[in-house]
DNA sequence: ATCCCGAGGG
DNA sequence: CCCTCTGGAT
């Protein structure tokens, strides 16, 4: 069993690799979402989930010029916030969010977004992920947000020691890779991870095809 | 039908 | 651990 693993040494040199390909195969992949302070950065990303990053960006000049701050978005009429971002998607559970998100900034936040984990996540509709992606971009503490495609993807390259767990720990996940790659590396990795899981390993039919990282893919063409 | 750079609730 | 939440695009 031991014999047969590969070793860590070899792992992490195969995933040093294969991440090397992937900033060939995407040389643009930064944060998609425009932002010009936390606050903004904060309300894209929670209203990013389980949409695409055009529908954010159509609803976020007239969010943001309505309420620029958590004090004005606290104070918002519910209704009107909802009609903002509709085109979002969830947003009768978003536009909640963003009220008792702007609500919590406001009163136990000094008005400010906070630096951590534990408080960003205390946050409501802020997850590991999106609390992930806030550290990152807007205050450069380095952090590795994971999503669905992060778990498929990583699982499908195996750079996981748990690859064959029906239901991976996302928080794992995350200790694994950053246990491999050094902290400067984490949020662009992530995004690059991210945007390959949508652009070419997709979750059923996988375009192993046209993929760079078939020949080392111990996946590929074991799927669809 | 299935997917969108998820999170919260049961 | 499952489900729901939204609607538009493919």
């Amino acid at each position: 069993m031991a014999a047969s693993k590969e070793s860590k040494a070899r792992r992490v040199a195969r995933m040093h690799e294969e991440y090397a390909i992937l900033c060939e195969m995407y040389p643009d992949v930064y944060c998609a979402l425009h932002f010009h302070n936390p606050f903004e950065l904060l309300v894209a990303t929670v209203l990013s989930a389980q949409t695409t990053d055009k529908r954010v960006n159509s609803v976020t000049p007239e969010l943001f010029a309505i309420y620029p701050d958590p004090g004005s978005m606290a104070r918002a009429d519910p209704s009107r916030l909802e009609g903002i971002i509709h085109p979002v998607g969830f947003y009768h559970a978003k536009a909640a969010h963003l009220l008792g998100l702007s609500q919590m900034l406001t009163e136990d936040f000094d008005g400010r977004v906070p630096q951590t984990m534990d408080e960003l996540t205390s946050l409501p509709g802020v997850g590991r992920k999106t609390a992930n992606v806030v550290l990152g971009n807007a205050f450069g503490i380095p952090g590795f947000p994971v999503d669905t495609h992060v778990i498929r993807v990583t699982g499908r390259l195996r750079w996981r020691t748990d690859w064959r767990t029906t239901h991976p720990d996302p928080v794992r996940i995350e200790h694994e890779i950053c246990d491999c790659f050094p902290p400067e590396d984490w949020t662009d990795l992530s995004h690059r991870l991210i945007f390959h899981g949508r652009q070419t390993c997709h979750a059923r039919r996988p375009d192993c095809g046209s993929c760079p990282l078939a020949a080392s893919c111990p996946s590929a063409g074991t799927l669809g």
